[in-house]
DNA sequence: GCCATGACGGAGC
DNA sequence: TGCTCCGCCATGG
């Protein structure tokens, strides 16, 4: 175990009926442009802990696929749709609406 | 211990 | 808007 007890937590912090993308699990997890690392630990873990990982995709929007994954991507967006989550034609989730903020100061909130 | 790969991200064309 | 290339670093052979 290492940095990666830490992206489990955030992961685990994000609320039902958002997402967050790799990146920014990464950097809440203090681990800034490792965002590969976070899907990686996601995959070695998700199977076998309580993490929501299918509220965890890519900074497109869009769920990650993967030759290791075979249809998991389709098992996720069912998942993400349980939550309310609505996909657009393209097969994509507008983060500007469902995007997880994480843990926002409140100085930050100014805007 | 070295080499190749991978649930990504961002810049460049 | 969409595709391609490079960078980052842990894991496995």
């Amino acid at each position: 175990m290492s940095s990666y007890d830490a992206i489990y937590a955030i992961v685990q912090q994000i609320p039902y009926g958002q997402v967050a993308t790799y990146g920014q699990i990464a950097e809440l997890a203090n681990l800034p442009g490792r965002a590969r690392l976070v899907g990686y630990a996601l995959f070695r873990v998700a199977p076998e802990a309580d993490i929501p990982w299918h509220r965890v995709i890519n900074a497109k929007g869009e769920i990650s696929e993967s030759p290791v994954r075979y249809g998991s991507d389709y098992l996720q967006r069912s998942l993400l749709e349980a939550e309310g989550i609505q996909f657009n034609a393209q097969g994509r989730i507008n983060l500007r609406i469902y995007r997880w903020q994480g843990v926002i100061d409140a100085a930050q909130n100014s805007q």
